[in-house]
DNA sequence: CGCGTCGTTGAATCGCTTCAATACGCGTGG
DNA sequence: CCACGCGTATTGAAGCGATTCAACGACGCG
């Protein structure tokens, strides 16, 4: 990383408020205590009861739920820029699990350097609280596509969103993005089998919409794309919330 | 409501601390400006953009998100002791609708006044933020629920956890509750069409599992239906967060 | 009384799952 | 160096769960 300013937390925050200099150097002041996890590690496996958050600055994560009966519900992908238990400073232990999908480097950071940072700088405090805000969002739209839509749809909808997302932290935009999600990852993201994620993916990529191959995801024809899907950004727009 | 004790928001924030008596007078005097409101007109239906938030003191709510395609997602029920557009008053203007399902009572409070409230008094506040985060986390159980089990265990965990909400505010109990709901309703919320969860209440009811009829939700066989759904409270269990 | 909402049931259909088999790339160890 | 195993992707075929369309009964309300 060459400096502060083109951290992926920073970038997204920066599509939020335009941050200061005094502003890139908490957030710098906050990436100290680096580390590397790869697959196979849990970064936290049961909640995090410790009072830990991490920034992921690299990598891909999943956070997910096992049934008793065996099922495995990934609730949300997290890419760099993102927090992980950031809930559980604020209050309440997880009870999900989070795992690396790829080699990762995250930020570690306890509970209180963070509230110290929010107290020293309201600013960076609303502009966190609306990353988490529009987590939630997220949460919410993952339930209306998993609730309403039929496979290519979910796919589609899928692959546009992390374009969206990506493309904040300025690694992706409309053409693309690199995407280390095997076919599995996507269908217990979105509550279908492996063997029909693949057909579904075939199909969107026989109408020429997006092409998901070789850990690349790439848009045929975004704008046909967006209306197939019925993808409508507002939820993760950067535009939307206010500062109050 | 003979006092505020008893009244549902108390009983529920009872339930995770101990409230002093200082502690009622502030909820007391959140509930003055009462407000009552049926069916039909939407309390808010494009999201919260004054700044004011309700407390549900009677009646059963929804919050949904319309699709395009004239789906109409539920993403959950609302019910007395909760608050409405919370999170809006947090920061961001909540993009999904809030509709009566039955008669309601409100109570309107200005942002400010909330905040204040919570300035006067840190455990309460707290107490506020722990609801706000089992809100989040039913939202993911119920993606779950919806990306993971099928038409009869969906609602058979539905049914549950409405059983436990409910139970927290005195009107419930492990024999049953009282429950507005159709069966369109039902269907919005599970993802599953209005026909379908017929056949599945059905099949609970001949399981001997519960018996869901005219407006009433009855536990036919407790534990037999909390294995069947596999339902694990813990979620929005009381005992679970810790005050900090 | 007649109409609208809600619940119920049947039959046909379709989307998705499951089981099964094959293929490919990659890393490991004989 | 190649054989083997493992994870991933792909495709076919059979079966089931849920949807859709349709019809009808019950109830409440103007």
């Amino acid at each position: 990383m060459t400096s502060i300013e083109d951290s992926p937390l920073a970038l997204k925050l920066s599509s939020f408020v335009a941050l200061t200099d005094a502003e890139f150097e908490i957030l710098h002041k906050l990436h100290l205590r680096r580390r590397s996890v790869g697959p196979g590690q849990d970064l936290l496996d049961q909640g995090q009861t410790d009072g830990s958050v991490y920034i992921l600055s690299a990598g891909w994560v999943c956070s997910y739920k096992d049934l008793p009966n065996g099922d495995h519900q990934i609730i949300d992908f997290r890419i760099p820029g993102d927090f992980l238990g950031l809930r559980s400073v604020l209050l309440r232990t997880s009870d999900y699990g989070i795992e690396p999908i790829t080699d990762i480097e995250v930020s570690e950071l306890r509970a209180e350097e963070l509230l110290e940072a929010f107290s020293q700088n309201q600013r960076l405090a609303t502009a966190v609280l609306w990353a988490a805000s529009r987590d939630e969002a997220m949460v919410v739209e993952h339930l209306i596509n998993i609730g309403q839509r039929n496979a290519t749809e979910r796919l589609a909808h899928f692959l546009l969103e992390f374009g969206s997302r990506l493309t904040l932290i300025g690694i992706g935009n409309k053409t693309g993005y690199e995407c280390p999600l095997t076919q599995y990852h996507l269908a217990d993201a979105l509550g279908l089998s492996a063997v029909h994620v693949n057909r579904a993916l075939r199909q969107l990529r026989e109408k020429g919409l997006v092409t998901f191959q070789n850990g690349r995801v790439d848009f045929d024809n975004y704008d046909n794309l967006v209306a197939f899907a019925e993808f409508d950004p507002i939820y993760l727009d950067h535009k939307g919330p206010l500062l109050r």
